[in-house]
DNA sequence: CGACAGAAGCGTATGCTTCTGTCGGTGCGATACT
């Protein structure tokens, strides 16, 4: 370590900052090899546990980039989060959110504070980042860094609720096409593959840590009817040991448990987001505080929520996607200790689910703004212009100018103004988006399906939930309701295991004869699933594809690519 | 897709069935009001 060497250490320099500027004393091993990529200036995907040191991935390198850092975050509850645990001291690297809770004048000063290097990390919304103004602004300050957080949400919200989730890759080349960071907790191969695509990230780096939460006890309960499903809900909740959260379908179900158990004397909080932001924010803290036993919530309630503690989740319908309920299940049990995740599931759920996955823009809509765009195009209009043309609300046109880029019928140029790309009629461009779009839908559907397959298996919980993201889990977790009263092989009402299954581990590429290109995800006892891009996840039943390389062919082992596995 | 509410039909008072329509989850930002 002479005074003379140049610095090259650059994992004692992280480590240094670490401890000096936010008083982390240890770096995880993971978080130091994403924060060395950061640094090299790669695209990074980074997959950890939420609790893991996800946030120092970026928090730290700040200190040492060149220019400030773009964070994109979902929530402004989040960005107020984060600033708040920020560090102070001459080091610290500042940090501001720029959003419309800020009036002129405070959003001018945040602005200056980024362009004199005060504040090194710049929180934003991506409907801010849909702005030109605020693109403008952000290209002259010349950003080192573009974090995008909870990166999930560009999978699972880009579609339809918040479409300017698919635009941050243009948002990541007009403020000058720094290096991308996306950041999640949750995120199966598929999930992990669009995040990358849609982000643009170019050449990535996966780091992915252990998925499993083996204190976890995984169980599922199957109802036929609701009254009977709407008690074994409501006792269990009563009984097991609290703080606990009940995940219910709709905001009434949710407020008809929170009464159940307040009337059993709990304290119980329905969490909904049709409550008041005050209302919300009182629960919120009475439950991190433990004022409160059992919050039932829609999928509003969990994200930010980081308490150690809770010692159960329970869900009172299905959910959409395998992805969203391992992220809710795995807000009990942060402290290591046993948590139970009890799903309580009915046949007929999955048909509110269907119908959320269907949202997107219909014929109709992506007509008139394909329309649209071709009637400007001597003088091309941007995402307003069009709103204003078609008189469609900003989501809507959004999204149908999303999927008529995916169908490569638009483009949008560097400043911002959406132009026709081809030589298709608005009608023939509005077909080829409708196309892309009943894609998106079947795989929405088919991630339904997903749930449900979970919910019906036969082999062991933990390992089917694990081989979905990817982790091969060898033999019986012992810890889920399939696995009790059998842990010693007796395997009595199992399917049997097909001696084809050791043909196809889990991240096998292969191609369908009906359904193209595809990717192993899990295999239970006789069938395996497969996520085919075009088709979604479609489950095979190993008798009616080992050995019928015409219906179903491997292209690729396992191991050559991480993406996959 | 399915739950639920309310109306209609039945045929003369009440309550049952059938039909029809509506609703169902996530948040930002901008705007209109107190």
């Amino acid at each position: 370590m002479g005074r003379e060497e140049p610095r090259t250490d650059r994992a004692g320099l992280l480590r240094e900052t670490a401890a000096e500027v936010f008083g982390w004393d240890t770096l995880l091993p993971e978080q130091l090899t994403a924060m060395e990529w950061v640094l090299d200036g790669r695209d990074t995907l980074v997959v950890m546990p939420t609790g893991s040191g996800k946030s120092a991935v970026y928090q730290v390198p700040a200190v040492l980039l060149p220019g400030p850092v773009v964070v994109v975050s979902p929530l402004l509850a989040l960005q107020r989060d984060q600033i708040a645990g920020l560090p102070d001291g001459d080091r610290a690297p500042g940090a501001v959110a720029v959003n419309s809770d800020l009036g002129a004048a405070a959003t001018e000063e945040a602005w200056a504070a980024v362009g004199r290097g005060e504040a090194r990390l710049l929180y934003l919304s991506p409907e801010q980042l849909a702005k030109d103004e605020v693109l403008e602004r952000l290209a002259a300050v010349r950003p080192a860094l573009f974090v995008v957080d909870e990166a999930q949400c560009v999978s699972s919200w880009g579609h339809d609720f918040r479409p300017d989730y698919l635009r941050l890759e243009q948002a990541v080349r007009r403020v000058g096409g720094p290096p991308v960071l996306a950041l999640t907790a949750t995120a199966a191969a598929p999930v992990r593959r669009e995040i990358a695509e849609r982000l643009g990230m170019r050449r990535p780096r996966l780091l992915v840590t252990g998925f499993d939460r083996p204190n976890i006890t995984l169980r599922v309960h199957r109802f036929l009817n609701e009254d009977e499903r709407r008690l074994a809900v409501v006792e269990r909740a009563a009984t097991e040991p609290k703080p606990g959260i009940v995940y219910a379908g709709t905001r009434k179900d949710s407020e008809h448990y929170a009464r159940e158990l307040a009337a059993l004397g709990l304290s119980a909080e329905a969490y909904h987001a049709g409550l008041r932001a005050s209302e919300r924010e009182r629960i919120h803290d009475a439950f991190l505080s433990g004022t409160a036993d059992v919050v039932v919530a829609t999928s509003a309630f969990g994200m930010g929520i980081d308490k150690e503690d809770v010692r159960f989740v329970l869900h009172a319908s299905l959910p959409g996607s395998l992805d969203a309920y391992y992220q809710e299940i795995g807000r009990c049990g942060r402290d290591g200790r046993p948590a139970l995740a009890v799903l309580h599931y009915r046949s007929e759920d999955t048909g509110m689910r269907a119908y959320f996955a269907g949202r997107a823009p219909g014929p109709e809509a992506l007509t008139d703004v394909a329309q649209a765009v071709h009637e400007h195009r001597s003088d091309p209009a941007d995402l307003d212009g069009l709103r204003e043309d078609t008189g469609l609300s900003r989501n809507r046109v959004t999204a149908a100018v999303n999927l008529l880029e995916e169908a490569d019928a638009v483009a949008t140029g560097d400043d911002g103004e959406v132009r026709p790309a081809s030589g298709l009629s608005p009608e023939e461009a509005a077909e080829e988006a409708a196309r892309t779009a009943r894609a998106h839908r079947r795989t929405e559907r088919s991630r339904v399906e997903m749930a449900r397959a979970y919910a019906e298996t036969t082999g062991c919980r933990r390992r089917f939930l694990l081989g979905y993201f990817g982790e091969d889990h060898p033999g019986r977790c012992g810890n889920c309701d399939l696995c009790d009263g059998r842990q010693e092989e007796d395997g009595s009402e199992e399917r049997p295991v097909h001696p084809a299954a050791a043909d196809y581990p889990v991240g096998t590429e292969v191609r369908h004869e009906q359904w193209g290109e595809g990717t192993v995800l899990s295999e239970d006892q006789d069938r395996i699933t497969v996520f085919f891009g075009q088709a979604g996840y479609r489950t095979l039943a190993l008798e009616a594809v080992a050995g019928h390389d015409d219906l179903l062919s491997v292209l690729r082992r396992p191991g050559e690519d991480r993406w996959a596995g």
